[in-house]
DNA sequence: AGTAAGGCGGGCA
DNA sequence: GTGCCCGCCTTAC
């Protein structure tokens, strides 16, 4: 039995490189949408390096949200993977935008 | 066992 | 746009 924690992760990875998430869109492939706090925190309390993309999760408005290396970082991330980012806010937001059924 | 914390989400002033 | 509140859930103390 693999931890929420784990199993966040396991979502995460399958963000390929260059779109992003949202902590709803995890939730909801967790099966429960209000798990998007909780998903927060599970990248907050474990980065496990390389392993998993913590930077490709963003909030469900399209705007960067947080990161436990600071916003400007998780931004830089981003942008070096192809993501145009202005203001905070992902451009082609909808189109980069992975949904929960593309984890199933 | 109770409580606080957390990178959220949605709604409303 | 900003700020505040409430709801929801798991982990750590």
């Amino acid at each position: 039995m693999i931890s929420f924690y784990e199993h966040s992760y396991k979502i995460l990875r399958k963000v390929p490189k260059g779109k992003v998430t949202t902590y709803k869109e995890i939730a909801k492939a967790l099966g429960n949408a209000h798990l998007a706090r909780a998903v927060g925190l599970a990248l907050n309390r474990n980065q496990t390096p390389i392993k998993i993309p913590c930077h490709r999760v963003v909030k469900s408005d399209g705007s960067v949200g947080g990161y436990k290396l600071g916003q400007n970082k998780k931004i830089e991330l981003l942008k070096s993977e192809g993501i145009k980012i202005v203001n905070r806010k992902i451009q082609g937001f909808e189109t980069l935008l992975m949904h929960s059924e593309g984890f199933k």
